[in-house]
DNA sequence: TAATGATGTGCAATATTTTGCAGTTTTAAT
DNA sequence: ATTAAAACTGCAAAATATTGCACATCATTA
């Protein structure tokens, strides 16, 4: 067994699942778990692939999470995710918009869980793809390269079709008084679309993007069911959300 | 045994499965280990293959980063690629459906070259999002979680509304006279309908899938325009289907 | 033919790389 | 805080590479 064709399987399986675990692929290797180790820390020097604690993830993976984002906020991004799915129940048909917070959702679905997933967004859909028991429907439209989320009157069309139990969006600021809002005017497009389309609107975001504000208005906090964040719902920081009716978790 | 016929053997050892083991071609040989490794270091010079520790491996299984394909049919899906690209134009509207062959030709889609292209495939829509000048619109539906591309009714419907320069299509099975077919019955209806919408398709496929048949037709060899293998046009296997009026490339 | 030199080949001694293991430290999850 | 999993470290064994050298082969030239 040469070690360029470790290194060739293991860049397949990076590429096919964005992410590998050094234990699986030593199994079926049959080499020992440093071995693959060593091999992993090659590809990540060469730049073909992101080591990560217990294996390793795509490059695109890393970078729609992990580079803009520091390693730092992924923790608060998985605390979210965990909370999140907490709200699921079998049976429930969601939308999830896209961004790197509700791509770790998506990531922290239960395998077991049976789900309608529609969502815009390539990288959760590919995530969605994974799980067994969920059926992912992808809502076209023209994609916008850098973040990968499809946008546009076909997206708004297709949802306006849809009555989902829940929607869960990203934002890029917000604000307790002022609402959600963003730099890009697609973005709130299609994100109001999102919550026109959802009984229930839950807003996934770390605590840093609290009190701030930008050019376009998503919505009211009003308009938003459930606001997560990787704090405790007593947060001094959470104050003035308390007061405007969404539920903290 | 003169040095060259060694080095058509390494040559073609390495054509065929991607790589050898020094050892190996010492005993099949019947030559010293350090034969075989200077011949290696030779052929390495000129860029013929690549020494790796205990081998060599292929330029372009060296070289790759990652494929989804199998090593041993990327090289065939890569000249149908090259070949494929040469049909298009600047301007031009294009719908690429799914497979590796199509992906394959979507990454072999030059990076100045700007086109309007829909997608059905979440890999080709990830792919053809780091070209700059396309634009990508995500034709959405239900998702099948192993080939990653979208079908049922919506898909269907999107694509009614398209009227394409080109559509780009792999198939599971093709016959010179009982034409496209394949063992899922959703393929056959996408496909269908992608064929609808183009003025022109062009069907990518390896060699190997020709004269083979199986449950469902998808359409017959005169709904398409031009066909694209990795054999010269004028190849004996192509024979048959000359008579059936598809352009062969 | 014989001498010459260039090249190819195999062998053996030595150097380097790769790999797995065991013990310790770090990280992650409960 | 406790526990389990994974990472890191150093080390030794095995596999492979490198090097120098001896010898064989073969073409060229005297």
């Amino acid at each position: 067994m040469l070690k360029e064709e470790r290194h060739q399987l293991i860049l397949n399986e990076v590429a096919l699942h964005n992410r590998v675990l050094l234990a699986d692929i030593a199994e079926v290797l049959n080499v020992s778990v440093d071995t693959v180790r060593r091999d992993v820390i090659q590809l990540d020097t060469e730049k073909k692939l992101k080591k990560v604690h217990g294996g390793a993830v795509s490059l695109a993976y890393a970078n729609n999470t992990g580079e803009q984002t520091k390693v730092y906020a992924i923790e608060k991004k998985r605390i979210i995710a965990k909370k999140a799915v907490q709200l699921l129940r079998n049976g429930n048909i969601i939308i999830i918009h896209g961004g790197t917070t509700c791509l770790e959702f998506a990531r922290n679905i239960p395998e077991k869980m049976s789900l309608t997933c529609f969502t815009l967004s390539l990288p959760i859909a590919i995530e969605l793809c994974k799980k067994p028991k969920l059926e992912v429907i992808f809502l076209g439209g023209t994609i916008a390269k850098e973040s990968q989320i499809a946008s546009g009157g076909q997206a708004i069309h297709n949802l306006s079709k849809i009555n989902a139990d829940y929607g869960f969006i990203g934002t890029g600021y917000v604000d307790a008084n002022y609402g959600l809002t963003e730099f890009d005017w697609e973005s709130v497009q299609v994100k109001n679309a999102v919550i026109q389309a959802s009984k229930n609107t839950v807003l996934l975001t770390i605590s840093e993007k609290l009190n701030s504000k930008n050019r376009y208005k998503t919505c009211e906090m009003s308009d938003i069911t459930t606001m997560i964040t990787e704090l405790e719902p007593t947060a001094n920081i959470l104050e003035d959300f308390r007061i405007t009716g969404v539920d903290l978790v």
